[in-house]
Parts: C-alpha cells; sequence; structure tokens
DNA sequence: ATGAGTGCAAAGGCTTTGCATTAGG
DNA sequence: CCTAATGCAAAGCCTTTGCACTCAT
C-alpha cells in the first residue's frame, strides 16, 4: 500500500490545491521526511530532516497537511506530538509506543484482530450514536532498548 | 470489578502507605472525583469536583496517585491530560473519543476481541523484544452532542 | 518540633501567533 | 504586482517548580 515517493508528492499537491494551498518547498521536505520514515516523527526529528526550516513554518505547515488530509498528527503518551502521512496513503496500521522514551514503531495487526475492531466499532457506533472515523490500537511497554539501558 | 468507594479509599491509603505517602484530604477529594466518574476528568473537571484545591497541589498529587499505582494519567488528541483510576481498580476497558471536543467516555470490548488483542500483543513482543505492558485500543470519531452541534 | 503537604506565584516546554520580509503565480 | 509563505521573536497554554506557610505525627 505504501505509494512511491513520487506518486505522494502528487496526491500531497493534489490534496493541497483542492484547499487552495500551495506545495511549497517546506511542505515538500516535511513529506519527505515522513515519506522516508517507517514511523511517527516528532518536530525535532522532523527539523533534524529539514535543512534550515524554521520551526514556526514546520508547525503551521503541518497544520495545514493535516487539514488537507495529508498528514496525521498524533499524540502519544509524553507531550511531544509526533506525526505520519495520512492513514490512506501509508495503510491502515498500529503503534508500538515505548513509555520510557516515548518513541513510537509502526506495525501491522492480523486481519481477523481488525475485523474483531470494526465488528466493535459498529456496534458502539449503534449503541451510543458516536460515529467513528476510525480506531486506535496501541501497544504500550519498553522497547528492548530501554529495558537494556535499565540495567 | 468496580470497588465501593470505602474500599477504594482504603486502597488507595495502602498503595500510598507502601510508597511512604500519606492518604491527605487533597488526595482522598481526587479519588472522590475519580471514583465518582465513569470517565477520565481534565484538570478543569477534577478541579470542579475538589472544592478549593489549589491547581499546582491537583497535578503533584495526581503524580504521586499515579506513582503509588492508583491513578492513571492519559493523553488522547487535544493536549489537555485526563486523569482516571488505575485499571485494576476499575476493571478493564477502552475510550471512546470525540476529536471534537476531546470528550471521553469508557467502553468495555467483548471477550473475543480482547483476545484477539492480546495474542497479537504476545507476537508483538515476540518479535521485537518489547515488553508490552498493556494496550489501549481507542474509537475516535464525533460524539452526538457535536455532531448535533455542527448542524 | 519536624518533615510532608499546601497555595501562590513564577518558571518551563511545547506550540501558536504577530509582523515584517521574501517568494511564487 | 499581490497574496501566500517564511523566519524571527513574542505570546499562550498546560504543567512543573520554588518557596514560605500550615498541618499532622
Amino acid at each position: 500500500m505504501k505509494a512511491s515517493l513520487i506518486e505522494l508528492h502528487r496526491t500531497a499537491d493534489e490534496r493541497l490545491q483542492r484547499d487552495g494551498q500551495r506545495y511549497t518547498a517546506n511542505r515538500r521536505a516535511l513529506i519527505d521526511a515522513l515519506g522516508g520514515s517507517d514511523r511517527p516523527l516528532s518536530m525535532p526529528e522532523l527539523l533534524e530532516r529539514s535543512e534550515g526550516m524554521a520551526q514556526s513554518s514546520a508547525y503551521r505547515n503541518l497544520a495545514i497537511l493535516e487539514e488537507a488530509g495529508v498528514v496525521h498528527r498524533l499524540v502519544t503518551s509524553d507531550d511531544t506530538a509526533r506525526y505520519e502521512l495520512a492513514e490512506d496513503l501509508t495503510g491502515h496500521h498500529h503503534h508500538v509506543i515505548c513509555e520510557s522514551c516515548g518513541s513510537v514503531l509502526d506495525i501491522d495487526a492480523p486481519p481477523e484482530l481488525e475485523h474483531g475492531v470494526h465488528a466493535f466499532a459498529e456496534s458502539v457506533a449503534a449503541t451510543h450514536g458516536f460515529a467513528v472515523s476510525h480506531h486506535r490500537l496501541d501497544l504500550v511497554g519498553t522497547c528492548a532498548a530501554c529495558a537494556a539501558a535499565r540495567t
């Protein structure tokens, strides 16, 4: 499901134009950074990968990219946000979150499990009049690195 | 699984003592607030329910209560934290999160689904050397109130 | 008395906003 | 040209910390 970078840029451009936004060099750099990662990136990580971009521009552009449905902002356990490409661009996946260092890893769940979650979501929607737009299934614990460091 | 308030206070007291902490009036008030709610509470909500408590005391005591394993802090979508009783005091449950107003509702998942999640967690633990301590399964969308307001 | 707990106010850290400058169409 | 986008610095907001005071043991 992972789209090529070229295709990714095309899609981003389309969605921004639909919102009356331009696909500038800064926005391109952010998409490159996110498209080249197999996990969500924090602001420091994004700035490292985006030579010379002002932090305020990064925040502003990420907000615009999220608005356009290209990027997704997520908050896990620590209070720093992380960003990833929208799910329809990366394929549905879940997160393994280290509560010690805050790092996040992408991971896929077996189809049976996804089915179960969808059924659950539908029953909740029906029961509570709640419009479920998506679900999150995170595994939280300690990553190998942190477990080792804690020795 | 929901313990009586009396039992809850006893447990909180025990766990705090184990940490060399006292079970003060402020801490009691926080536990009362959380124990009397069927959903996680934000700081403003907690202060409303805790007559005259200083915000700094609330933050400090919640941190101590979390350390003692009585309270759990969670961050959902907006950047305000919410607090609930530790899972072993409330029973395992999941959250329905409104991305419009940030409200959170507690909910139970069917046992089959929980089984599936556990199996998944174990396979990830084995594959990635990641120590899974717990999981989160959230349904994200728009609550009935927000859907109505948006008319 | 003695240290934990509290409230108030100040400081911190991530994120957002104001404003003058630069650049894309 | 004219508006959108950028960078810098200032402001905001939630949360944490410093400090003097109070309370319980």
